[in-house]
DNA sequence: CAACCTTCGTTACACTATTCACAAGTGGCG
DNA sequence: CGCCACTTGTGAATAGTGTAACGAAGGTTG
């Protein structure tokens, strides 16, 4: 159970097979076998147990997995049993399309706090927030134990934001930025990205 | 130079390579090496060079790449000559930040139709866009030239959406909503899910 | 122009990831 | 109770990716 043993690309494709279980779930499905839960991905059976092989035993043969328990593993393996506080940087155009975005909270990544790097910005009014000097970060970090921070500010200053969130603490980083961030080892960072997917799609679409 | 020769891992890392060329070319920088990309990416050189030479040769030994002729042969291998005119579907909340957003104008790809599934939203304005039925998607695709689309809808319609845009004639999706969509051979989809990210994130922030 | 430093393109190799195939176990049914 | 249909977990086979190493060539300098 070692992070280190166990593959990042497995790690990433566990939050797949919990939305898989979700939806099997509220079709009132109980057991549920490696073959359904491909099916609904579209990935082979195969690897779905054998990435579920990483961290332990969770089926019946001839039967398949309680359905039940397999999430309750799932999660708690992820560390998705408790909810995880985040905090937000830059309150742009895109910083306040992620506030209201409501897709967050439900999973259990709540934003508590909003912060700006430009004065211009800071004590202003953002949904619920009234948005707070990069200084105050190790507040959030301390008090309101924040240990995510998400980054909607311009490319330029992204660096500079990732590198205060990280002297401040924070482990975990959702870059919109359309940059590829340095951090030390033991920072988490994933980037979105649409222009980069969009820009790898034309390949295939292109002479068409 | 047959797509189906080259691995997908290294058409989703050219896109970097042209965010690196850029910031390079505005630091004034004429002739580059493929361990200037490497620092810039945090990636190995070797790993450049390997996936350049899929494509040709572009380099000269001894010197590094031409920039702004690398950046070019890129852009050109990618399909990013020419702009890629989308629509959107769904102005909802997520609809309406996506059709607010600069950031893909720029690299051409401008959203040139907003359509939706409910008859509520179709009629009504969003942006400079009046909201149109999904019947009306063929307009786009035959009479706009439109071949990305944009999918923003909740995740029950989603692969209903998906459906309709392939059937019209679509060839690319980017899909906002949570769900692994079917799609037949030979249609590109990128799916953006930044829940997916942050609950793959969680794995490696518990227990510390 | 020779020695030297640089960097590409490519081949060989090490490593990682996926799929296959099967023994072992489960439950149902006649 | 024995047989059959099913499905897991896993070691072995296959496929795919990344890195290292090196020959070949460009450019610079004394």
């Amino acid at each position: 159970m070692q992070s280190s043993e166990v593959p990042e690309v497995v790690v990433l494709r566990l939050p797949l097979y919990i939305r898989a279980l979700l939806q099997l779930q509220r079709e009132g499905v109980e057991v549920v076998s490696s073959q359904q839960i491909g099916e609904r991905l579209h990935m082979t059976p195969a690897q779905i147990r054998k990435d579920l092989s990483y961290f332990g035993k969770f089926g019946k043969q001839g039967r398949g997995y309680c359905l039940r328990v397999l999430l309750d593993e799932l999660r708690d393996i992820l560390g998705l049993t408790t909810d995880w506080p985040a905090c937000l940087v830059g309150v742009g155009r895109l910083g306040r399309a992620i506030i209201n975005y409501t897709g967050f909270a439900p999973e259990g990544f709540t934003i508590v706090a909003a912060f700006d790097s430009s004065d211009d910005q800071v004590g202003t009014s953002v949904g619920e927030f009234t948005v707070r000097p990069m200084r105050e970060l190790a507040d959030a970090v301390n008090n309101m134990g924040v240990s995510i921070g998400i980054v909607a500010v311009p490319s330029e200053q992204a660096q500079t934001v990732i590198d205060q969130l990280v002297d401040n603490g924070i482990k975990g980083i959702l870059n919109y930025a359309p940059i590829a961030p340095y951090v030390p080892e033991g920072i988490v960072v994933r980037n979105i990205d649409p222009v980069l997917s969009l820009q790898s799609m034309t390949f295939y679409l292109k002479d068409k």
